[in-house]
DNA sequence: CGATATATTGAACGTTCATTCAATATTATA
DNA sequence: TATAATATTGAATGAACGTTCAATATATCG
């Protein structure tokens, strides 16, 4: 249906202007310079995104669709076998493996644009809406978590995420990096725990 | 001691520096810009800040310590009366003063620069851990914290808080804003009840 | 007051920016 | 193959950028 060749040099666009924004922030990244990396001229960019803020706002897309394939492999787990551990769950959300995928810089350098753009801030919010929702469904499954208010714990268990990945994004020292990595996991750890009914 | 004149307008520029980002993001407050917003040429904002690496280095600083400001009022008390409630702390962090002191998009923008730049990532990890630390204190001269490992106690609770702040900048209903924080604020409360020892 | 330092001005620099446009090449379609 | 649509080029635009500089005003201080 749509069109291959446009398509394609769309996604080429795009991929260059993450790649060179990962490298010296969105701000620095300019239309030419996205040209240049790619060998074309500046009114080829253009011409398939009409504006720097469109330009902008496919980045944000971008970026968006990539935190969610993160989670990809654990729902496809949990659509085969219909069930998924939540422990697993979290231990992915903690592992490093996300900065292959998404670049820290970046995706800061676009959330911190909700706080001037409306629909950009819809765009995040829904993402992290979904990101919560996809939680519930690996807890609903476990019957450790029966009858419990799985939408909050979501919600609780991603606020210790998404504040352990602020906060540690400060620090280098691989030692204290993954000391504190722990502590975060644990809390997130009791969190489950608590409302887990006794099994053993 | 030093210069008034120069200290002053200083103070003035990066005052100004930091309205204009408000408005516009920091990205699109050029040198120019804020010398017509205050009334001078761009040559004598360069005279005080001869780069504009140094300009948003000083609006960081700025930043930072508006920050810590926030806080003031809670140690002072510490300070006067030996003692602060752990929980009235929590609920001033919660509280959306907080957004009269210091704007969130400045203050992510800000931060999204971490990732790029060693000396702000130094910066932000050093605020952040002094806050850790004013908590400590605080946690430290409760009783029904005795003996408990308010290190870490600190370290959960802020990255709670944390979490909370980066998660509900993107909900804009007051009434939607302020059930969220309900539970963020609960989950704080039961991370203290936990390590309290039962007096009553 | 005279000298020295600091504050301030305004013009100018070359560069880069996003964007436009008309011309040309390539591909798709009829 | 003729025609229409799309892709691509390269040159040009004016505006804004950060930065420099020499000149002038004002304040400081011996």
């Amino acid at each position: 249906m749509g069109n291959k060749i446009s398509d394609e040099r769309k996604k080429e666009i795009i991929d260059g202007f993450y790649h060179l924004s990962k490298q010296n922030g969105i701000e620095n990244t300019s239309i030419a310079k996205i040209g240049k990396h790619l060998g074309m001229p500046p009114s080829l960019v253009m011409h398939y995104f009409p504006s720097r803020e469109i330009l902008i706002s496919n980045l944000i897309s971008f970026i968006l669709e990539r935190m969610l394939l993160i989670y990809q492999p654990m729902l496809a787990e949990l659509e085969e076998q219909n069930y998924a551990d939540p422990h697993t769950f979290v231990d992915r959300l903690f592992s490093r493996d996300w900065n292959l995928l998404l670049d820290d810089g970046v995706f800061y350098s676009c959330y911190s644009l909700i706080f001037r753009n409306k629909r950009i801030k819809n765009e995040y919010r829904a993402l992290h809406e979904k990101l919560r929702e996809n939680l519930k469904e690996i807890l609903d499954r476990d019957e450790n978590l029966e009858d419990k208010d799985t939408e909050l714990l979501a919600e609780q268990i991603f606020v210790v995420v998404e504040g352990a990945y602020y906060y540690l994004s400060m620090f280098d020292d691989p030692e204290v990096y993954e000391q504190k990595v722990a502590i975060f996991k644990d809390q997130v750890y009791e969190l489950l725990r608590k409302n887990e009914v006794l099994s053993s």
